[in-house]
DNA sequence: CTGATTTCTTGTCATTTGTCAAGTAATTAT
DNA sequence: ATAATTACTTGACAAATGACAAGAAATCAG
């Protein structure tokens, strides 16, 4: 339950001091959530901002037919927000919520806004995130748009193998944008060869 | 060739005041491009960031088999940059193409980072275009993976129909994951109805 | 431990989309 | 104006994926 986690975050994605980071996370507090329990619920304002220090997390939408798919899969360590909802404070369109038990450190708006406008370093800090997470986003995408099934279930095997140990197959299916039933498929294909 | 439009992109993401957006457009220059030339090439790192005041723009990759998939479609007034390669500095794995006649307004890197640290309307407004952007991403990626091409292509042209008048088909089907010929079947059937 | 629930797999068949090849229409370059 | 190129459509067939239903395996709640 100390910071040493969330500290070493920040120092894992780009320089910076010690000192900077500290009061940076200094306003954030920590709690603990059981698997299966909503962090940011559909339609809510979201007014906290998370650092997923232990667990797996997703998020998801209904669809039409109001079944679930699954848009992302968090992995700590992470930060977890709802841009949209954090930046902007317009209720949120997705569901966040633990797979696995979990551990976070939050802070508010309040906090993430003075520690932008006042610590070079942490803007700096900020717009990485957004970068990686949009070029992440965007990946996902292309795979997407241009990729087989198979292709982007071997990849993300290859890639985050540890989430198939974490991750029931039926939400790591709608996260590839397949049924669980083709997933499985694909899944007895592969083990053929 | 004046900054109207470009300042006004700004008053139109978020209250801000006339002379601090006409400080932030200070730096700013003018100019033009053909239809299907290159903005910003694969490989090259991304130095300055552009306004499109006028006309259409992709950006594209070139998948295994050597063929391009548009990644995004940019109409005017919007901005255009790669924010891995820009932000970054690091070489683009996109290209950036004009798909009409095109006018810009570009600034540099140093520009943006003056700005970024010294106006905090600036911040509040770069972030505010990762929010939006990252959120069109993330509604396309969900579009993507639990919709029919039938209904993307439908969504698109309710929303875009202007992009029909400006992209060709190709570009277009690229755009929504599909091939010209399952684009061009598609279109016939709607026809039907 | 036991019944209930959920997850995962499998089979059959339907639908969607891709591939390839050919043809027509539109645009561009000289 | 003409030839070359590119854009768009179409058809026949193949491949990928979905829908639905059923059963086996694993997990969960009391």
């Amino acid at each position: 339950m100390n910071k040493a986690s969330l500290n070493q975050y920040f120092h894992s994605l780009f320089p910076i001091e010690k000192e900077v980071v500290e009061k940076i996370t200094e306003s954030f507090s920590y709690f603990e959530l059981e698997k299966n329990k909503v962090l940011i619920d559909v339609n809510t304002v979201s007014t906290q901002t998370f650092f997923l220090e232990r667990g797996y997390m997703r998020s998801f939408i209904l669809n039409e037919d109001g079944e679930q798919v699954t848009t992302n899969i968090y992995t700590a360590p992470c930060f977890v927000n709802d841009f949209l909802s954090f930046f902007k404070q317009q209720p949120s369109k997705e569901s966040y919520q633990t797979i696995t038990e979990c551990s976070f450190w939050e802070t508010s708006l309040e906090n993430v806004q003075f520690n932008f406008h006042n610590i070079p370093d942490f803007r700096e800090f900020s717009r990485l995130l957004f970068v990686v997470n949009y070029h992440k986003l965007n990946d996902r995408l292309i795979a997407m748009s241009s990729q087989k099934a198979e292709t982007r279930y071997m990849n993300l095997l290859k890639l985050q193998p540890h989430i198939f140990q974490n991750v029931s197959l039926k939400i790591i299916a709608s996260y590839l944008g397949i049924t669980d039933s083709s997933l499985s498929r694909i899944r007895r294909e592969i083990g053929k060869i």
